[in-house]
DNA sequence: GATGAATGAGGGTTCATTCAT
DNA sequence: TATGAATGAACCCTCATTCAT
């Protein structure tokens, strides 16, 4: 914090985009060690409270090499965020866009959910965009933009064809696509909070959402 | 730092029991104004992040006047929790006693939501217990015991109330009460995160979200 | 510590000089309550650690009276110290003074130093002045005016007659009447430190020491 | 504050078995330059009331550094006083094995003390053990175990084989070898306390000594 | 006189960042 | 490139001292 320089905004150092050395081989990337200790550790104890040290000490390299691809501990906090949260997004377009009966994509797309979210790491990203978004007004763009409405505009297509077809008998979702993913979120923040009082059944959850959001489902 | 357990229970100074001063007047009771001033800047950066130096600043004390209300930083972050959600949920419980239709009372408990949390500082606080409690398991305890868990039991009450007189079609919420909850908390979310991008009309989105439960709303 | 006023030179508050009040009566004396419980807390944790609001506590008055009485902390201590050692010097220089073999009189010395100082909170103040001493001139000073001298000088004198009377068989004791003396120290010393592990019989160690400098003393 | 027991035992940082730097030729070891800085601190001004900070300009190091080469101030100070100490006993151990006459080893033994101890810094550091050993019940255990103890067995030693040769008189000294050294705590004591007023010639005070518990030395 | 809430300078400790090797 | 010792700005917390009541 303070009143360091702060370049921030990431530069990804030469070396990594053209890579050398005899990575290619088996030597683990360096960059991508420190990604994901940084991972740990700042979803561990939050951005301000996680301690350099300890993600160089996870990610087996030095303290000063974690200087060596990014610029300071913010970059590494934004990068750590695209790099775990770019390429999720495509996936999920591909999902939302194939032209079946709503409830068989939204069933996809939850299936999608589980697997790849709230069954990963990723899931705990999530949770710091929603912890730390409010202090990182560039992270919070990102996932506006690259996140949050690409979704929003996939899901609204979806249902939109949906309403078409008389899937769905209202327009409230088109309106407000977050209702398709609230539960989602429900999740992510009850399994961070409360799971070890009571756990919480995600697949159970999402099935019980989208029997509300399209009449219940006949089993036949 | 980290969550040591450290029972803290933050001991109210005997002065407010015999206090002195113009106090008893109008003036701004001392730990009142701690209380808001650490609200503010723990939502506005976060536990780790914010420094006791501007909580004082901003509640008009010295920096150590903040150690007679309060052991220690930690402390003064529970307490400030336990103030603002403890008289919170007494209110609910009484919203979701009335034996009334479920919509109605859906109805009113959303009113409540929207008036009472979203639109104060309530929600920060909430949003800081989402932040903020995986690092704090007291807190989240706390919050699970004193609001999550008579939140869900007043909202199963209520559904299975709805449920015997047919107004809800399914066992759905019952099983899953989050369901009825989850767009206020994707309201508080988006509104840190998003809404300068893209603001959020909370009241129609919870009116779409019961729509949704309980049917199209005749307007009639 | 650091750079308040200090006026030191601890001034006895007039009111305490022709004292009034109920005193006199039953009342605890307030200044006497107050040094008491600095000799406790002072020699429990050494001046720079103590605090004032310990001291208060203890002697069962508020933080500020303790200000009514004594200017700062330093002179708080200062007279403590006054206090405590300024009384022994004349009991102590009268028995030295008495014309009898010196054996019988440095008997008599030492039964008074287990009784009046060993055995009595005075070696906490003897300690005190040992541990604070060199960052105290004006304490060491007053020390060594008034007790140290005089005792230098009465010893002394002590030793010569015995010396002519040709009790003692050399002069090295007056020249160093220090080492009349050192047991005395030593003893508190230990105490101070490792009497748990290894307790000391001061009786018997001062005994062994009389008999070292006057001969083995013939019980008949 | 107060004495905690806390491990500590002070970690020598990796840097000092694989060292870089020139050090190797003759500069100054920072773990050196700061336990040497630090006697002088804790010794000029007591334990408590030193400041890490001026411990570090003394020493030509920032603060952050001394907490590379100890854990706190409290192993700070322990450390500084076991590798003062440590080293010294051995030397003592040896010189009380000899097998010569008992005045002749007393002398060396007084002469190692003059030298060793109280014609060095190490004299400052006994005097802190004095001040600070009831705060800092390690240190006086440490002290005891690895000094005290082994000092009293080796007089012992030293005594039982004189008294068995008739060197001297009596069994006292066996019983309370404190007695032997009570001169040398003497003379630490009054040079930290007296000596602006009063210096004291501690050879002279030492053989005097001697001569009180050998009998008068015939200079022939 | 007595009180004790309030003050704020100060000090121990942490940790992001730098840089000589 | 990689290292990790060194730096020093901050920040939490303490406590001597003040002063309104």
């Amino acid at each position: 914090m303070a009143a360091r320089p702060k370049a921030s905004r990431s530069v990804r150092p030469a070396k990594t985009r053209g890579r050398r050395r005899r990575n290619g081989a088996g030597a683990p990337d360096r960059r991508e060690a420190i990604l994901a200790a940084a991972l740990d550790e700042f979803s561990g104890r939050g951005f301000a409270a996680a301690r350099l040290d300890d993600v160089a000490k996870r990610a087996g390299v030095a303290k000063g090499t974690i200087y060596l691809y990014f610029p300071d501990k913010e970059a590494l906090f934004q990068d750590l965020v695209r790099s775990v949260i770019g390429p999720l997004i495509e996936r999920f377009e591909a999902s939302a866009e194939v032209d079946l009966p709503a409830r068989l994509v939204a069933e996809r797309i939850v299936d999608m959910f589980v697997r790849e979210i709230y069954g990963t790491r990723r899931k705990d990203v999530i949770r710091l965009i929603i912890a730390e978004g409010p202090r990182f007004p560039e992270i919070a763009e990102f996932y506006y933009r690259e996140v949050i409405s690409r979704v929003v505009a996939a899901v609204r297509g979806l249902l939109r064809r949906a309403a078409e077809r008389g899937e769905i008998p209202a327009e409230a979702l088109a309106r407000f696509p977050q209702l398709l993913v609230a539960p989602g979120l429900v999740a992510i923040v009850w399994n961070g909070l409360f799971d070890r009082f009571e756990p919480l059944d995600v697949a159970a959850l999402m099935r019980a959402h989208l029997d509300l959001l399209f009449g219940e489902r006949r089993p036949g």
